[in-house]
DNA sequence: CTGAAAGCGCTTACAG
DNA sequence: CTGAAAGCGCTTACAG
């Protein structure tokens, strides 16, 4: 391979001690009064010698890797993977660079992946948590080890979080739907006890009792390891039995499973069912009618989340935890 | 940060060097012929100290860190996002962690995001090349760093890849086209000097020829950084002027950006225009009607760069050049 | 102004 | 069977 050039080899060259050339590569030459001479010569050495540092000795030598380890559920999901990109741009910034694995929502998975990016000493997390891995984080917590936790959080789990403010989003959209003059909403959400779930019925429920429509409240949840087909069956009834004459998707994956369902029965939207889903999506645009959906505020909340770990990596700081609101693109599905 | 244990510490603990430690820890004990009480105790000094080894420190010894470096045209393309799961999950049976970044097709960027991998002393790259990084590569081949090529490669650079056969992929296309009695097949593509850009219209153009249609052959090469604006053009146009009947987009970018000027401007599919899109896309199943497309086996070409990759970290190896097969999705875009 | 030396946490050739 | 020691390539407290 060649061998890549060492401080030794510079300061070889030049005749001094490596602290010399380490000083006057890290720009500490004033600070330690090098003789501008002779710090000149030292940097005409490493460039003549092509050299650039091994991150990996500096990285041991300051305990401190300028990397972030991001955990998702699943990179080749749109959703995650802009998000992934996000991260990607805005920790590139401060010079960070970030290594990402997929959980599939399964909290061993994710276990797994914390424990691999704890023995490569990254700096800090960015989680999207799964299901039942409060012991895990908290542990993440207990080594006081940075972290911010995005797209959900943990009720309770004294962490900093970037996520949408699912409650209101859900109501928002349910109002909508209802203002449009359908009574028997239904919801189709993950089984689920993280509380972005929760979040998303309970502004579904709130804004059916709001409207006195108690009793069409309808949820179907659904297991994250079936979504296609049990979202199948689910659609399907709803259409046989007329259950409901509206439904919205409580995620981006649940919606496209639904849309698959939708165009399989060939049930007419919005005149049978209207429609809202969750997340942006192409797939979204090309529906036919264009789908109305609920937008989150991706880009801000990615670059939020870099912010605060950042900011966390630097010292000890307070807690923070934020939401953002959501946007409701209305077209035509909803009638 | 409570300070992780250390080999050092267990070592202390009962009252032994690091060495032997380190030779337990790895399962050499047979080999190093350890008395096997000791290695006992060792190993639940280990346990009961919640002993980790730091990878960095490993790393910087053994001069390998059993990390990938990636970089693709842009994570949050759904086409790439796919691609970086396959290679995550491959990596992850041998122990490899992967880095990414997203080069926008820019050579500048992804220079950069080689120096700053290289730095970090990954052990491989598997790169999308973009336009005009030759000499990057070939730097690269010079310190023998392992390198594995996907989705394009440079013609006559001595290095592995793992690609399409583009060629006979739009060649198949072109030809179901005219086999639908299609007779003014026009293409879109990137401007661009890459390979697998070029095949792809070759075998756009061979197709033509190979009919008789020399005269109807028709290539609208857009810009990477204007795709939206300039097909929209493209397709408005072809649409007037009633220039072609039928259209081949060479990947999946294009294609959805022309799928938003067919639905804009409301050209009906396949009566007006056939389309073939490239990459499958959920886009393409809700588009009305679903598209026909080029599919890529990409779960194979994810695993086979790995594998290649790792065959050339483990030693030098014989250079390995694949090219796999589409496969030709129909349905009803086509008429 | 400049440099020798220690040390980050490992692995491994070497010696006994 | 076991361990002392060197060394990977840096940074930095310390001494002069």
């Amino acid at each position: 391979m060649g061998k890549k050039t060492s401080l030794k080899d510079i300061a070889n060259k030049v005749g001094v001690s490596t602290a010399l050339v380490s000083y006057v590569l890290n720009g500490l030459e004033k600070e330690k009064r090098v003789g501008p001479e002779l710090a000149l010569k030292i940097k005409e050495a490493a460039t003549a010698l092509n050299y650039t540092p091994n991150q990996i000795a500096r990285s041991l030598r300051k305990g401190t890797t300028n990397t972030i380890g991001l955990i998702l559920a699943d990179i080749a999901n749109p959703f995650f993977g802009q998000l992934a990109r996000i991260i990607e741009d805005e920790a590139a910034k401060f010079n960070y660079i970030v290594i990402y694995g997929s959980s599939d929502e399964n909290c061993l998975k994710s276990a797994s992946l914390v424990e691999t990016f704890l023995d490569r000493q990254v700096d800090g997390f960015i989680i999207v948590p799964s299901e039942g891995c409060r012991e895990q984080l908290e542990s993440l917590g207990r080594k006081e080890m940075p972290l911010v936790l995005i797209d959900r959080y943990l009720p309770g789990l004294a962490t900093n979080y970037v996520v949408l403010d699912n409650y209101g989003a859900v109501y928002d959209a349910v109002n909508h739907l209802i203002s449009m003059g359908r009574k028997n909403v239904a919801m189709v959400a993950y089984k689920s006890s993280l509380v972005h779930m929760e979040e998303r019925t309970r502004g579904y429920r709130q804004a059916m009792a709001g409207h006195g429509l108690e009793n069409s409240i309808s949820v179907h949840a659904v297991d994250y390891y079936s979504v296609r087909e049990e979202v199948d069956q689910i659609i399907n009834q709803i259409h046989d039995d007329r259950e409901a004459d509206a439904v919205v998707f409580a995620t981006n994956a649940l919606t496209i499973s639904g849309l698959y369902a939708i165009q399989k029965y060939n049930i007419k939207v919005p005149e049978e069912l209207a429609v809202i889903g969750f997340d942006g999506n192409e797939a979204f645009d090309f529906f036919n009618p264009p789908l109305t959906y609920i937008r989150q505020p991706l880009e801000e909340m990615g670059r939020e989340a870099v912010r605060v770990l950042l900011d966390q990596i630097k010292g000890p700081q307070k807690i923070q935890q934020m939401k953002y609101k959501h946007q409701l693109i209305k077209r035509s599905s909803c009638g």
